[in-house]
This record gives structure tokens, sequence and C-alpha cells, in this order.
DNA sequence: CGGCTTTGACCGGCGC
DNA sequence: GCGCCGGTCAAAGCCG
């Protein structure tokens, strides 16, 4: 696996360090090496109190820092001197740092555009080898496309050749059989498949469901529910809930279907940020070295798999990690998984996207629950977008 | 009484 | 052709 997006986020911070060394308003000395060292400067000189400096708000600390210094002795007018140098920086600093993230969002956007377009050429120009990469997908009939930060997975044998409707797909889904008898070719249907740890028997993802069958699998004591979305009339979406066979704690939720009412709240907030992981999650992957999976470069590699071993392509994400793996080290590169406190100040990311999984990630408690439905909602309208888009 | 769960029957795909 | 298996159907029962 290439480590391609690991590097190009990962190189953020770094790029960041030297902005940041500007930003030392608290120490004596004009160049602190990194934010770290500024709040050490700031206990250490300025607050007997281990004042201590988040980073995310030290503006506000700041603030307060800077109030808190009391040296009657010495000159009032070089601390008001200074205070307004750092207002001055500080503003320069906001504008810099505006600058560079929307130059970072058209970059990133432009990284993920072109990674797809890479995998689907490679994909043209050599099916046996993807092929033998993404066994189970028909590569010639497969398309991965990315707009706006949404991605859709699609894949053309289920459609046929002219435009349809996200209805007629709707429709193909619930007789397979059609579809493939009018293009001989196997029907499959994308799913998402999300391992969580749960002791409930089942996880609440803002959708109503409606159980419909229970059979025992095969190699797994534990039964498989049945599940049917009832949110609104005639919607496809069913969902596969069973235990994990090796460990009964982990829940696997299996998605299959695009739904066709507007999803609630929680899950229409968490379907941008998933979108946008599994984008990472696809263009990562241009020389996968799993036959069976495409592993997503980077930041999804150790928690989420794009699956075509078939019959269905999958996208899984294990979650059973807990707690996420904020701390791993190729995580923390990545926006997705950006927690509040690894965050410089000027680093924060422009999206509410990110606003919302970080919080989501550090504080939510049902954020599983939340991004099992918005995966959900990703698939759906990946192959909406794509049905349409034909 | 409507909506939901339960559960056995049924159906189609697939491998041998 | 047969059996296995996954997935769905639908009748019966339960519950608020």
């Amino acid at each position: 696996m290439d480590n391609r997006e690991f590097t190009f986020f990962s190189s953020l911070p770094h790029h960041s360090h030297p902005r940041i060394k500007e930003m030392d308003f608290f120490s004596n000395s004009p160049s602190s090496p990194s934010p770290r060292n500024q709040q050490h400067h700031d206990a250490d000189q300025t607050s007997p109190t281990h004042l201590t400096l988040h980073p995310v708000n030290t503006g506000l600390n700041l603030t307060c820092a800077a109030a808190g210094i009391s040296k009657p002795q010495n000159d009032e007018n070089p601390e008001t001197d200074q205070l307004s140098l750092v207002g001055s920086e500080l503003r320069r600093l906001q504008e810099e740092n505006h600058n560079l993230r929307t130059a970072l969002e058209q970059i990133t956007k432009s990284y993920t555009q072109l990674q797809t377009q890479l995998f689907i050429a490679l994909q043209k120009e050599n099916p046996h080898q993807m092929n033998g990469m993404v066994s189970g997908l028909d590569v010639n009939d497969a398309s991965v496309s990315v707009s706006d930060g949404e991605v859709s997975i699609s894949n053309n044998a289920e459609r046929p050749q002219n435009a349809a409707p996200p209805e007629d797909v709707l429709d193909r889904s619930s007789s397979p059989k059609a579809a493939e008898q009018d293009h001989n070719i196997p029907f499959r249907k994308p799913r998402v498949s999300v391992r969580a740890r749960s002791q409930a028997p089942v996880i609440s993802d803002g959708c109503q469901w409606r159980k419909y069958g229970q059979k025992m699998a095969k190699g797994n004591p534990y039964p498989r529910a049945y599940y049917r979305c009832t949110m609104a009339v005639g919607c496809p979406v069913r969902k596969q809930v069973q235990r994990c066979a090796e460990d009964n704690t982990v829940l696997i939720t299996t998605y299959e279907g695009n739904h066709n009412h507007p999803l609630p709240p929680p899950a229409t907030a968490m379907a941008n940020t998933t979108s946008a992981a599994a984008t990472m999650l696809l263009s990562g992957s241009t020389s996968p070295t799993n036959k069976e999976s495409l592993s997503a470069g980077g930041y999804f590699s150790s928690m989420a798999t794009l699956s075509a071993s078939a019959p269905f392509p999958t996208i899984t994400l294990d979650l059973t990690q807990s707690p996420l793996p904020l701390h791993g080290s190729h995580l923390l590169g990545h926006p997705f998984f950006f927690s509040h406190k690894q965050l410089p100040l000027v680093q924060r990311q422009p999206s509410c996207m990110v606003e919302t999984v970080s919080a989501a990630i550090a504080s939510d408690p049902n954020f599983t629950t939340a991004l099992v439905a918005a995966i959900s909602s990703i698939i759906g309208r990946g192959t909406d977008a794509t049905a349409n888009n034909s």
C-alpha cells in the first residue's frame, strides 16, 4: 500500500510548524520552536500556577494569560506595544491560515480526483491485472466517481445503458434477475459493512427498521437478522445484523440498497463526513497488495477496506478498535481523524466535516450509530448519482 | 387495531 | 439432478 496520502496529509503539521513558530505570543524570545514549547514557555514564565494552554483554545488563553500578567514594576508601554504587535500578528496569521486552508482544500480535492482517475485508467489499461485485484468487480463496468467531495460507487452492470432514474435502480435491486437477464451480467449490489462493539441486539442508526426474517448462517452460532427500512414506503434499503462468530461483542451490520427518502438529521450530518472517508478509501488504492481487498491508502487502512472479492463490492468499516485509532501514528494526519487536542491553532480544517467528525469522535457515544446511517446513505447517493450521470 | 416480531416455508443460486 | 445455503415471504402471535 502506498503511503502517498499519509505523506501528503501528515506533512501538514510539519508545514505548519514554521507558521506557528511565529506565534509565540508569550515568549520573550521571538522564536519558539513549536506550540508545545510555547506552552512550556507560558507555564514556566508567565504563570506560576501552571496555566495550561489548550492548543485549540490558545486564543482564549492568550487573552487570559496576557491579562493575568502583572508586572507593575515594568513599564506599561512596551507591553502595550507587544500586545498590539501580537494582535496584528494574529490577524496576519488568521489571514494566512485562511489562505492555506483554501489551498489545502483545493489540493486535497484535486488529489482525490486524480487518484480516482488514475485508478480507473489503470483498470482500463490493464484489465487482467486489475481483475486479479478486484476479482469481484466487473472492471469494465465498475466506476468510481468523486464529485464535490462525494464518492459514487457504482457498478454499471446493475443498470441498463440508457439513463435510469434512481427509482429504476431501486426496482432492479428488488429484482436482480431481471437485470441479469437484460444484460447477461451477474448482478452485484454494493454493500457497506460496519463492525462495531455493541451489547445491544441492534444499533440504532436514526432510521426505522422492520425485521422480516432471521436465519442461522453457516459458520456462525449467532443468528443473522434481516431488517427492512420502513422510514418511507417502498424504501428498498435492507440491512443484516449479526454478531461476529469470533467475538460476540462485535456487531456486524451490513447495509444494502439506496434510501429513497431524506435521512434523519444525525445521519445526514454524518453523511458528508463519511463520504470523505469513502473517498479516501477508494482513492487511496492504485496499487493494492491484497488481491481480495482494496485497502484504503494511509489513514483508513487499519479500519476500512473496500472488498471486491464478491459477490458484492463491500466497504467494510471496522470500528471495533475502541477508542478509535486517534492516536495511531498514521491516522494523525488525516482530517477525518483530527482530534481537537491534536489540532494546532492555525490548522483546523475549514469544513464543518472535520468539526463534526472530530466532535463526534471525541464526545458522541453514538458516533458509530450515526456513522452507520451515513455510510448507508453514501452508497445510495453514489449509485443514484452515477445512475443519473449515465 | 395497527405495527412489529417470530418462525417455518418457500425460492433461487451455486457447487458437486 | 440434488442438496446446501442465503435471502425473502407470510401467517400467526405479541404488544402498546
